[in-house]
RNA sequence: GGCCAGUUCGUCUAACGGUUAGGACUCAAGAUUUUCAUUCUUGCAAUAGGGGUUCGAUUCCCCUACUGGCUACCA
């Protein structure tokens, strides 16, 4: 185990938005470093020139920011990549397309070593050697059974393969893979691994052209010079990581060598296969955390946009494979941090539940203080032309917010708070609205001008002792007067609604329901 | 196809050899209620299959099935 201080990373790519297994891959990192008085760095992997997306990076930071899991390494305050090695930032620059510089010589030192060779295969021929694996059934691998058949720096001699390489663009270097060893590993979430060299490729470590290494190398390179101790990923990495094992130990870095966490995948909610960015549209939820519009002008809906709260969307990605141990289901960041342990991560991929995920932001809005949702609803009410006061504002919030999983459903919820009902549900109306109705209003329009101070508490009172004294049905009554003021079967209590909109309007609306019904 | 990993209610998950297999979401029923909702109560619903090991397997081992990932000069 390790002694010193605990470092971790997160190193997405910038080839498009974070979406919310990425996020779940930087929040255990985050609550790992956190628990561990640690470190959290963000680091870009932008090796791969043909995929990157202009705004991918500065969606990613905005993203972290959002969930407030933000990095301690690696960004500025100003919301940009560390470029310049500073005491914050010691090990910069942290985006790999701006260290090329470093990784040549590690890519050199393994050919020199014999761990590594040139390869002078050109992309016609590699794909008629997986062509003729293909026709006898099979799948081509790039093995020793290959490397011992193809131009490579293997089987040539030196002056041969500087002259090659000064001739041609068509060379990559790739590890050498044992021919028959086997490789024992360690995750701390799945235990030991074990593989057979034999059934691996030789990887591609420095690619032709672009003069950038694969993934591979930039990846142990940085994470060996950056003093990484913790390697949290997704699992589709795990095939990777015999070659990464590999990789330490002929750099002779095995000390070095952080431990290894590889996490559930986070899998479509029906169907097969893992979660991807289809599946929102498809299904109508949110992938992202933040809203994106591709270079094609495609968008894709965010958490945020769609109004859930940070502290809900982490709350619920952060139980998505991994679970505290108690019936807890609520948690703050910072109640994460505490109860946070990676030998209670699920070994299993978890299907996301959209309903859950809803759920869990009506948990945050009822929590919430009726004041700091009166201040989104007064922007609500804003957007639709309407003016009213904060206190108003609270007071129906406080009325409505146990109806609602999210501000933006507010509206419906209160919209006759602010516009007199203009049609009545039939079907309440059948209901509610009898021969003697008309009758019994225009006698509570009576009551309730008498009613001597127009709040709840009178309203309920005089209201009462009108229908005990006139022997009526309570239900038809306040059905009745609902059906006037509200118009549908819904909403609070019949006199919290009056209170709210005072003496005139509520008898205004009595008025207009005896001429239109 | 090959390699690696996984498999408990529909979904997220608990139980790290001994429980009537627990909780949450969803759904259904009931109670409360002037409507809707809330709240409360109850209910439906699971150890993939087959072999072992053991006094006893959800739990340990093996096989099969299924699921997922990977199999690029992508990460």
């Amino acid at each position: 185990m390790q002694t010193e201080k605990v470092r971790v990373r997160f190193a997405p790519s910038p080839t498009g938005p974070l979406h919310m297994g990425g996020v779940r891959t930087a929040l255990f990192n985050y609550l790992f470093a956190k628990k561990h008085n640690g470190t959290f760095v963000l680091r870009i992997e932008d090796t791969d020139m043909r995929r990157f997306v202009p705004g991918a990076e500065q969606y990613i930071i905005e993203a972290l920011n959002w969930c407030g899991i933000t990095p301690d390494e690696g960004v500025l305050p100003s919301g940009s990549i560390a470029t310049e090695p500073c005491s914050r930032h010691p090990f910069a620059p942290y985006r790999q397309s701006e260290r090329k510089a470093i990784y040549g010589q590690y890519a050199k030192q393994l050919v020199s070593q014999g761990d590594a060779y040139y390869a002078f295969d050109t992309p016609a021929e590699l794909e008629s050697y997986r062509l003729e694996a293909e026709i006898r059934g099979e799948t081509f691998t790039y093995n020793h059974l290959v490397r011992n058949k193809t131009a490579n720096s293997l089987n040539m001699t030196a002056a041969e393969v500087a002259r090659r390489i000064k001739e041609t663009n068509d060379w990559v270097i790739r590890f050498k893979v044992p021919e028959d060893q086997m490789i024992l590993m360690n995750d701390m979430i799945r235990g030991n691994i074990s593989v057979q060299s034999g059934t691996l490729d030789d990887k591609v470590l420095w690619k032709a052209h672009d003069g950038l290494p694969t993934y591979h190398l930039a990846n142990i390179v940085d994470d060996c010079l950056m003093q990484i101790t913790h390697v949290i990923r997704g699992e589709e990495w795990l095939p990777s990581l015999p070659l990464h094992y590999m990789l330490y130990n002929a750099f002779g870095w095995q000390e070095k060598r952080p431990l290894f966490a590889h996490l559930p995948l986070l899998l479509k909610p029906d169907g097969k296969g893992k979660l991807s960015k289809r599946d929102g549209d498809r299904l109508g939820f949110p992938v992202f955390p933040l809203e994106w519009t591709s270079s094609s002008g495609e968008r894709s809906r965010g958490y945020r946009e769609d109004g859930y709260y940070p502290e809900a969307f982490v709350n619920l990605i952060a139980l998505l494979g991994w679970n505290p141990g108690t019936e807890q289901e609520i948690f703050s960041l910072e109640e994460l941090t505490e109860a946070f342990s990676m030998d209670r991560v699920i070994k299993s991929g978890a299907r996301f539940n959209p309903e859950k995920a809803r759920w869990f932001n009506q948990q945050y809005l009822r929590n919430r203080s009726d004041a700091r949702l009166a201040q989104d609803f007064l922007v609500l009410l804003q957007k639709k032309g309407i003016a009213t006061t904060l206190q108003k504002a609270e007071k129906i919030v406080s009325l409505i917010k146990q109806r609602a999983s999210f501000v933006h459903e507010f509206w419906d919820l209160s919209h006759y708070f602010f516009i007199p009902p203009t049609n009545y549900d039939p079907v309440y109306s059948k209901k509610s609205w009898k021969p003697e109705t008309p009758g019994i209003i225009r006698q509570a329009k009576e009551i309730l001008e008498g009613c001597t101070s127009f709040n709840v508490t009178s309203i309920e009172k005089t209201l009462h002792l009108w229908i005990e004294k006139e022997q009526l049905k309570t239900g038809q009554v306040m059905n009745a007067l609902r059906l006037c003021i509200v118009g549908e079967p819904q909403g609070p209590g019949i006199a919290e609604i009056m209170d709210v909109l005072g003496r005139e309007e509520t008898l205004a609306r009595l008025d207009r329901a005896l001429n239109n019904l």
